[in-house]
DNA sequence: ACGTTCGGGACCCCCCGTTAGT
DNA sequence: ACTAACGGGGGGTCCCGAACGT
């Protein structure tokens, strides 16, 4: 019985990886304990052995899910178009799990419990730093960041939700566009 | 007993302007018939004579969400600077109630029923002809107005989501701006 | 579907019956909710339309139980040798669902919610007053009816807990007689 | 890892004095492993090296609880007045987890299973035998024990559930003092 | 017909006693 | 001796439907 094979890190992380991809696809609320542990092959029972709530998970899962930007950020390290491209493309967008929870979670996460608002918040700054160090250091460097994140989670979020694929392709497209050539002149 | 000078359709309108509202703050999954009875000082079991389901209400909820900001879009008329000016502002961000669908529910929409999703997709492109309308005549005006919705929504979800007041205010502030100025003199 | 003939205050009342004897045979903390819907022939999902928790129903049960002592207690009105039979008696023993629960409950109201025991306080003063108006009206009546409480719940359960059927009976054969003699004579 | 220095009789012998306090205080359903196990410094899967099951525990706790009692009950030998000062006495009845078990488990014994009710009628039966031992050599000698046993347990308990501190030293007192004085001069 | 009352079933989180394998 | 996992159950809430009263 059980799974000796695997220690128990790995079955932990298991399950934060699986909740991590959960949480950026159907979002904070709708996580479920049973569900994610009959994906992990456990059974719902054996949950608190690797976590004392659900948002233990919860916030675990966040916080691998932020892990896994920084990675695909430091991937696209040097060109802020390569960002651009990464974020605001077709593939992305169709894969949430696997995506920015920034965008993914921008509307839910105001709701959320404090501790996972911290987390956000930090993500979020650490995203704008990010940003603005790969912009050229013009005074409105800081402002170009914002503006940056806000238009590409917005587009991500848009082009998610619309149903209508050439619009959602177009949304994708037009802000990738526009704000490499918005940013490229900042205007003071 | 009952409610017997308010019309059926009166009540009906209560309902769905209670849900509006809640839907644009809690989200839509996190919507509950009782509450929304309640909050109505109605019983819970009587919904069924005004819906046939929870999906039905939350369908109707939407449009009503939709027209509010149809009409308050209406009187930002004339200027696209007072549109940023109201959309981008703080009391925008601290009213998602009665504020913007679109950016209420970017993140949400994604995942919920195709009569939503169709709904919400319907609500963005009018809100992008709106935007486009606004828009000095130059050939990108369809794609400045993609910018613009996607940073606008992005802007007040990421303004919603932070702890830190100032950086929530700051993102407001960014975006308000860099982006008339982006828009001001469409580089093409 | 539902029991149509049965008004809400009937079901109600079949409820807290059912776990009026359940509290007395099986003790406050093993009271299932589940398990009493299951005997009024209900789903443990409707239970919250009557009470708004658990605990309520167990405030509830224990009242009733009470209610139901109060009855017994004034059936054997007039002699206190007619109220040590009853209580002292086998089938008082061997049905403690329908029995005393000041008796029943007596090792774990001491662990019980404030309020339960605050209602069972209120009980064991009533019973004492209620013992003392039987008594000779001599100056030791309030230890007679002290002694002759804590006597009787002693014994009740002693005689329940013992496995020895002989042992059992002459436990309450034995308290019924001895207590009727001692407090005949109250010594000073 | 582990416990070097302590044997497994002693830790077996940890777990058990633990868990005799534990069904005194809060009865033999709430017993949990866990609690236990935590309370002992060990971990809660290590259990079954030395029991069986809960049940086997739980016999075993309560054989322990009972050999407390004999000791007590040794030490106040010659004098039944001192018994009876001893039993209910204010530390006894703040004090269960150290006390008497009869007492404690009036209530629940005659739900546990055969193995647990036979144990304590055992140690009912002994009690008998020293509170006879105790008392004068008259014909009423058995009668009389049975009657005190019945009052101490009871008194005790009710003392320990009422929550008006007045009252609950009344009760003890009562009991102490109308208890001697009946038994002192056995009517017949 | 409108509204309410009552009930049904499904789900969720959390905890427990127990065991297979290390 | 323990770790990791199992399976079942507990309380609580939800959405929804059916029967009743107005």
């Amino acid at each position: 019985m059980g799974h000796p094979r695997a220690g128990k890190a790995q079955t932990h992380d298991r399950i934060v990886k699986i909740a991590a991809r959960r949480i950026r696809e159907d979002g904070l609320d709708a996580l479920s304990i049973g569900d994610v542990m009959k994906e992990a092959a456990l059974t719902h029972g054996g949950f608190y052995k690797h976590f004392t709530s659900r948002d233990d998970l919860v916030a675990e899962a966040l916080a691998s899910a932020i892990a896994d930007n920084r990675a695909a950020t430091d991937a696209a390290r040097g060109s802020i178009e390569q960002l651009f491209a990464a974020y605001l493309s077709c593939s992305h967008r169709d894969d949430p799990g696997g995506g920015c929870a920034v965008g993914a979670l921008a509307g839910e996460a105001g709701r959320a419990a404090p501790a996972v608002r911290e987390l956000y918040t930090e993500h979020v700054r650490r995203n704008l730093q990010g940003l603005q160090a790969l912009l050229p250091d013009a005074p409105a460097a800081r402002s170009s960041a914002i503006l940056a994140l806000s238009a590409m989670v917005g587009a991500i979020g848009l082009s998610r939700a619309v149903t209508d694929p050439a619009l959602a392709d177009e949304i994708l497209e037009a802000v990738r566009e526009r704000l490499g050539a918005s940013l490229g002149h900042a205007p003071d």
